[in-house]
DNA sequence: CATTTAAGAGTCAATGTGACACTATATTAA
DNA sequence: TTAATATAGTGTCACATTGACTCTTAAATG
């Protein structure tokens, strides 16, 4: 019972955006062995010294990675098996974390030769991914998709302020289908979540667009049921 | 960062059970350090060499402690971090199993000196325990509640055939809470999940109630919307 | 000042819910 | 044979929330 088990421990974060009106999560190159030169998650092992906890070493994975800030980090699923991994047994904690479009961008260091940001479509990315990376990018987007669907979120992605449009189009890019215009208002409404600030006008000569700030950043809000969907 | 690391990985299932019209959880007593003597979850390493992943280790060590089998179990969250054991930095990957109530019972084999059902309460269990277990038992609680309040997993702790009486009182006492007949009853019909069978009487001179067995033992059907409490 | 065009408020049928009243039925006692 | 009993199971309804749709509002432009 007590043998000194080889067990690597590893997190990893799968990290969203949305740009481009499309969602985007954040891919690695590998440049070591196993599958060199092929995208991965921005994970790694947990490091006893540098890590508290496995919140915080998937803070610190993403920290490496990007310069943005998150807020919101949620963990998905553990997965563990002694096949997901060539080299022996291993785990992965696998985390998604939201943060507001990128502007200045992405250091490639810390020991990925290329970062970039790709397209989450309908099946997931169009690249193949390292080990089970696939499998995990499919959980977290199930998860992600379920909690827009039933919480705010997805205002979190919002760089602030933002009109009532944009808020709408964060959560069709994300659920990928229409949603109703009056129905989100009416969530948000009783969510309490939004501050009104000035105006503004997005295109040419029609009605300007209230805008809004979040009351609360860290706040989530659950709504007291989930979006249908279309009838 | 190929540090040959020395993370303990273990799985914590939380077993769960209903009898005496209690909900109860399976502990342990350990009788090695460290928190010798004291009660925990009938968890332990992952190990290498017999599990082949996660899943397949939590069944092992639910196979260990007792002789029932599972119709459910659910991976929860994994908690890991550098003080939830002092032997050092660890993972564990917590689980909630249901199992049907226990007659033929518990074998106290396996490095446990002493094995028990537990009542679970309105702030889980009585008794302290080991590591940060009455946290993951906490965890554990609220997932089933909530599972059991949209979904119909609370019916595999059953021993068919039963009555609608049964299921009912499964779900009030899992969920804690008066459960309305007939509203229970159109989430079971819409299932489509029971199929009946005979009859029987439960007390003296009264009409006696349908009897059901479920139709699959493995699928677990979603409502619509979530059981809302009382209005 | 009329026109344009999206913002955003109003309205409504459909759905599912909790609550509670009501009916059905096997057993037992008269 | 029949009435009483007590739980099993069904009927009904007000209420809340939804998706869908329509209507009003308002700044900017020409």
């Amino acid at each position: 019972m007590n043998n000194a088990h080889q067990i690597q421990t590893s997190v990893d974060p799968v990290i969203f955006t949305v740009f481009d009106m499309k969602l985007h999560i954040l891919l690695v190159k590998r440049n070591i062995e196993p599958y060199k030169d092929c995208w991965a998650l921005p994970g790694g092992l947990v490091d006893e010294k540098l890590d508290q906890d496995l919140h915080s070493a998937a803070l610190r994975k993403l920290k490496e990675k990007t310069n943005v800030t998150t807020h919101y980090l949620e963990q998905v699923e553990t997965l563990g098996s002694a096949s997901r991994d060539p080299r022996g047994w291993s785990v992965t904690v696998v985390y998604f974390a939201l943060v507001t479009v990128p502007e200045e961008n992405l250091s490639a260091a810390h020991g990925a030769s290329e970062v970039r940001w790709e397209e989450v479509g309908k099946n997931g990315v169009a690249v193949p991914l390292a080990f089970d990376h696939e499998k995990l990018v499919k959980a977290a987007v199930e998860r992600l998709r379920a909690k827009v669907s039933y919480t705010t979120v997805a205002a979190g992605l919002l760089a602030e302020p933002f009109t009532f449009l944009d808020l709408q189009n964060i959560h069709e890019i994300i659920l990928n289908r229409k949603v109703e215009k009056k129905s989100l208002m009416r969530r948000y409404e009783s969510s309490e979540l939004l501050t009104e600030v000035n105006e503004t006008r997005k295109e040419g000569r029609m009605r300007p667009a209230k805008l809004y700030r979040l009351k609360d950043r860290e706040t989530v809000h659950y709504f007291v049921r989930t979006m249908e969907g279309p009838r």
